[in-house]
RNA sequence: CGCGGAGUAGAGCAAUCCGGUAGCUCGUCGGGCUCAUAACCCGGAGGUUGUAGGUUCAAAUCCUAUCUCCGCAA
């Protein structure tokens, strides 16, 4: 059961390791873009692609998602990234429960964005763990655990890259020694947990007051979606990438302090932050260098007004 | 028919309203300066102005159609 890009290196790892998967499962097809066509999830791309049996059930609730597990009589359940909470009697219904696999090293950081808000929060380090599902979110026993580093200009992006695949090996690896009985499931710490929520693009908005790190990790946090932003002329601005400097500036937050082609803008702390790639409203993404050969901008001018 | 912006040299833009030699910054190439350089100076190349029609002595510019890209909304 899954349904973005997140959950295909698993599905595509259970196949190629061997694993008979009798069905798939995710969200239903949504409307997307500026045409409003139906769009099918990824997983259900790549499960057709494999020409695997595919359901999208709007709910699993009221017996709905054993009536559909039934005929496929499943010994495990995998879940990674499905969107829905998982009723008790679905979760109970295959031999071996419904194990999930989620991208924080739990039980930091449950919840619907674990990957964007690792980055936001400039943590050095996130991983993927699995788990033996049970009724609350994201609360149970841990199975195993992979940890990797956050590098230091590394995107939300990048890391869902990474921990994909990286959830990928996880899932086989639980599986295994699930078949062998070797598991030894321990329960998580409920005192040191944190959950987080989804994100909107009431968040995309840079506040120039925050310290220079906060907006680095906010901008590579968001990417790509949905993405930093901030205001030029009373028009948006997107952020898609930025890297920390060195520079220091007594500008006021917000101030473009530009040189040699290089977009810096001063934050709240006085240190200035580069901005790599920015892309006006109704323009297509350009380096900071080609904004600035275009559009001259001049030094002094405040961003986010 | 949801609202809106935009297609001009390799990149980002100007010129479009009010038709008349397509310009700027960067890149690129050549030369110069320099101990040296991504710095500076000089010079060159590179465009059938998204496409198709129409109006006109003359269209990047006006009219019609069409394709593509993007922001918002969802």
């Amino acid at each position: 059961m899954g349904t973005p890009d997140f959950s295909v290196p698993c599905l595509r790892a259970l196949v190629q390791a061997g694993h008979e998967v009798v069905g798939v499962f995710c969200q239903p097809d949504k409307p997307v873009g500026r045409k409003q066509e139906l769009k099918a999830p990824p997983v259900k791309a790549a499960a057709l692609a494999l020409s695997l049996p595919v359901v999208q059930p709007k709910s699993l609730r009221g017996g709905e998602g054993v009536r559909l597990l039934e005929p496929m009589a499943p010994d495990l359940v995998i879940v990674v990234a499905y969107g829905k909470i998982l009723p008790p009697d679905v979760l109970a219904f295959p031999k071996y429960g419904c194990v999930n696999i989620h991208a924080s090293i739990l039980p930091k950081y449950r919840g619907a964005s674990p990957i964007h808000w690792a980055v936001l929060n400039g943590e050095r380090e996130t991983g993927v763990t699995s788990m033996q599902m049970d009724e609350g979110m994201d609360t149970g026993d841990i199975l195993l655990c992979e940890t990797t580093p956050i590098g230091e200009n590394e995107t939300t992006e990048d890391l869902f890259e990474r921990l994909s695949t990286l959830g990928a090996e996880l899932m086989l690896k639980t599986i295994a020694q699930l078949e062998a009985g070797t598991l030894q499931p321990k329960p998580q710490d409920h005192s040191q947990a944190t959950t987080v929520g989804l994100l909107t693009k009431e968040m995309s908005a840079v506040d120039w007051g925050a310290d220079a790190q906060t907006i680095h990790n906010k901008i590579r946090g968001l990417y790509s979606w949905p993405g930093a932003s901030t205001t030029l002329d009373g028009k948006l601005l997107k952020l898609h990438s930025s890297r920390m400097t060195d520079k220091t500036s007594r500008g006021q937050p917000g101030e473009v302090v530009c040189s040699d082609g290089k977009l810096l803008v001063c934050c709240g702390d006085g240190r200035c932050v580069e901005l790599l790639e920015v892309q006006p409203e109704g323009k297509k993404r350009m380096p900071a260098a080609a904004f600035l050969n275009g559009r001259r901008i001049p030094v002094g001018t405040i961003l986010g007004q």
